[in-house]
DNA sequence: TAAATGTTTAAGTAATTACTTAATTATTTA
DNA sequence: TAAATAATTAAGTAATTACTTAAACATTTA
């Protein structure tokens, strides 16, 4: 899970209100794409980038793919950017 | 400074490490290019995009400008990310 | 087993993004 | 004031990204 990964999925408006979604409990695929005017491929493949960037995880139940938040990678984010709010100089890689 | 304007800017790996350089001190474009195998306007445009995205602040001193980081546009983004950390359901628009 | 439903993969395209070199602007110094 | 230095803007291009529709795959139900 590289971290350029990461802000790479995190960088794109539908991909975030995706996550938003799922802060609210897991979903379908199917039930993700009613949320957005855009074709169910287009959901499905923004739902590869963020399985990519692991931040959600996908389980197949029957014929549904639920999807659900993976919030420790969120804490990879959280170190990377509390950086920049630590006294000057500190390197913390 | 709209939310996506930050993850776009946070989404290039030069940027981050333009970020990165100046948790260590404040440094002119010239000298900041000087990091990267990267032409000096590719690098003044990504300087343009972290400046928009108010992640940097520029200020002109002489013929040099001297760019520093904005760590409070940092916590826009940590906001969001907290979300993520919370209990399910709750909405901190 | 055929039809229906849910999801993903494939293939192509339009839009965006990250670069390049050349030219321009601003400032300092010889 | 001319030349040198620092930085940006302009214009063009290659690479990447976000979509689309059509096809394929997986599972359930009639």
């Amino acid at each position: 899970m590289a971290i350029n990964d990461l802000f790479k999925a995190l960088s794109d408006e539908t991909r975030r209100k995706i996550l938003d979604l799922l802060r609210f409990g897991d979903l379908t695929a199917g039930e993700i794409a009613i949320h957005f005017d855009m074709s169910k491929p287009g959901i499905s493949q923004h739902l590869s980038v963020l399985k990519n960037a692991e931040l959600v995880h996908a389980s197949k139940k029957g014929q549904y793919v639920y999807y659900s938040l993976n919030t420790t990678v969120f804490q990879e984010v959280m170190k990377w950017m509390i950086q920049f709010n630590q006294s000057k100089g500190e390197n913390n890689d």
